[in-house]
RNA sequence: GGCCCGGUGGUCAAGUGGCCUAAGACACCGCCCUUUCACGGCGGUAACACGAGUUCGAAUCUCGUCCGGGUCACCA
């Protein structure tokens, strides 16, 4: 053996496989011309941020476009920043949104595929193995440096205006004895394994990233840590072991990762694995005070996708809207298609955003209204109802208490209409904008119009009741309003009263205002002809009575 | 600070040297439709960061400046 291979035994001494055996392991994957296999990585630090659930969706339908492979892989090789429940967290959110994961973890406690374990904390044999073969080719050694050597060593270079990090000559241990190392061993000393960088500042890497194009950057020369002193390893090893065993094609994460590519690619070379396809995509950002920045998980209640859930935006909604970012092709797409699945929709790399779009709920919201104005009064009824069991329990009461009752609220302009309203963009809107539907929600509550006098309401609402048929349609409905307005001295025609606005006190149209807030406490509304047939004519008269009371 | 990446209306964007008098969508404003609102229809405000070059011709190519973002860990 020569001073390396006592090295790796020294280091090591439990590893007895060679790389060989998990090549054959995980073969090759047997998958058409062209077939991409993406993935998403996520730490389970936490709750589901956007950023996450957007990369997943690219991935996903990058995969998909080339009936690919998507696999979600957990990279929880930081236990300090681990949370409990953290996996199902962002699993259950993935298939929450519709993402559909065709290996790794596929809820919060089962992983599907053969090319597992899915979780980096149960790799390390494996990463331990490569290192080994490392360390025995000469590319890795053990450092023995502490947090504080480090330190100083970074004081020193910025002192002197020298790129920091451990690199060529402030690589301490870059040229250990296995002597050296023996007895600081023996000693107790805890190490870490650091790759013996081959790379120059002075030579550049060139790659294509698949969004930006290509990238030209000094190579990597720093001796960055392979393996944690806990024998855990870094992103970085991680990521290069795991790619290239689990065969991914196209690693697409986010854009804060092309500055350390050059450490992948100089890592996949050494170990002999085929570098990747890189696409590196760039963040969801946020206005704050004017300037642009990276939503954040601790500042943005947005940054955690639950909060769309809990405002009650439908999955798919946000997913659409995420996909217009993704792709500016979509948006056309989706004209051109307008009830398609979106995963049909086919993903081409050259349509991805160079720079990072601001967040923009009104565009959120607009694809959102067209999505749940498409929604029968069923289906309106049923969303909303699995909306408000979960975050409006005093709602759901109520809307259940009557299902068929609720439905027929959801009906008006909504079901048979050519033109459906497209007014709710999320669940928790409902609530506020059909309450005076539901006697437990409903006060009576509002001012007349300056144009129109308590005595005139009045004479119109008696007139009214007397000859209001709840059989009437629309037009019959809205006749008799016009029938009673010459009468009080209005105008049965809005374009007579718009002719002539002095010979009137107002138009039929004025009137029925006057009706809509004695029905309903509010000036606009969906058809009132319709809202009160279903309020039925015994509630309406109530509130009509009660109104006549109080002008 | 070093190294990367980017910069077209308020936002997302089309654009690959002449079809650009710069598309479309969202937002905003106006008009029409109309029992109100919403929808829908029609129209409007509004942009190539700046400066040099290359070229007959530049949003597009080159360089510089400025601005924004990312990154420089035993975090991912």
């Amino acid at each position: 053996m020569n001073d390396n291979e006592l090295l790796a035994e020294l280091l090591l001494p439990d590893i007895d496989k060679t790389p060989d055996y998990y090549e054959n392991l995980f073969p090759t994957r047997n998958l058409g011309e062209g077939a991409r296999v993406t993935r998403v990585a996520p730490s389970p630090t936490g709750y589901l941020h956007l950023g996450t659930l957007f990369t997943a969706l690219v991935n996903r339908i990058a995969a998909t476009t080339t009936s690919g492979v998507f696999f979600t892989r957990i990279e929880d090789t930081d236990k300090k920043r681990e949370v409990e429940g953290g996996i199902e967290n962002i699993i259950d959110g993935l298939n929450r949104f519709g993402i559909t994961i065709d290996e790794g973890f596929i809820s919060g406690s089962e992983e599907t595929g053969i090319y597992g374990p899915y979780q980096q904390s149960k790799r390390a044999e494996i990463y331990q193995t490569y290192v080994k073969d490392l360390i025995k080719k000469g590319f890795a050694y053990p450092c023995f440096c502490t947090a504080e050597d480090l330190e100083a060593v970074r004081k020193v270079q910025e002192e002197n205006k020298i790129r920091t990090g451990y690199h060529g000559e402030y690589a301490k241990h870059r040229n250990i004895t296995y002597n050296e190392a023996k007895s600081l061993i023996e000693s107790g000393k805890p190490f870490v394994i650091r790759l013996k960088s081959q790379g120059s500042e002075e030579n550049k890497v060139i790659f294509e990233d698949m969004i930006k194009g290509k990238i030209e950057m000094p190579q990597n020369d720093e001796d960055f840590v392979l393996l944690k002193s806990d024998g855990i390893p870094t992103y970085h090893f991680a990521h290069a072991i795991d790619d290239h065993l689990m065969h991914t094609t196209h690693v697409m994460r986010g854009d804060e990762w092309i500055s350390s590519t050059p450490k992948h690619i100089e890592l996949f070379k050494l170990l002999g694995f085929k570098v990747p396809k890189y696409a590196h995509i760039s963040p969801i950002m946020k206005l704050d005070n004017g300037a642009k920045r990276k939503i954040s998980k601790r500042k943005d209640p947005e940054a955690a996708v639950h909060f769309f859930i809990e405002e009650g935006y439908e999955a798919i909604s946000v997913i659409e809207y995420l996909m217009t970012i993704a792709a500016s092709d979509f948006e056309d797409w989706r004209r051109a298609n307008p009830d398609t699945d979106y995963k049909d929709f086919k993903f081409n790399f050259k349509k991805m955003s160079v720079s990072g779009a601001l967040f923009d709920q009104n565009k959120l919201n607009d694809i959102s209204k067209i999505k749940i104005s498409k929604l029968n009064s069923s289906e309106f009824y049923q969303r909303v109802c699995s909306w408000a069991k979960e975050f409006n329990p005093s709602f759901y009461e109520i809307l259940v208490k009557n299902p068929d009752y609720s439905k027929s609220v959801f009906a008006i302009d909504r079901d048979n209409a050519d033109k459906p309203r497209k007014d709710i963009a999320k669940w928790n809107e409902v609530e506020d904008f059909y309450s005076y539907m539901f006697e437990e929600l409903y006060k009576s509550e509002f001012e007349l119009p300056e144009n129109i006098q308590k005595s005139d309401a009045k004479a119109f609402l008696e007139k009214y009741s007397a000859v209001y048929d709840p059989n009437d349609d629309r037009r019959a409905w809205f006749d008799k309003i016009k029938e009673i307005a010459p009468e009080l001295g209005f105008a049965a025609d809005t374009k007579e009263y718009k002719a002539n606005p002095e010979n009137f006190k107002g138009s039929a149209g004025d009137l029925s205002t006057v009706l809509r807030l004695s029905i309903t406490s509010r000036k606009n509304t969906p058809d009132l002809c319709s809202i009160m047939q279903v309020l039925g004519k015994e509630e309406c008269f109530k509130r009509i009575e009660n109104t006549i009371k109080v002008l």
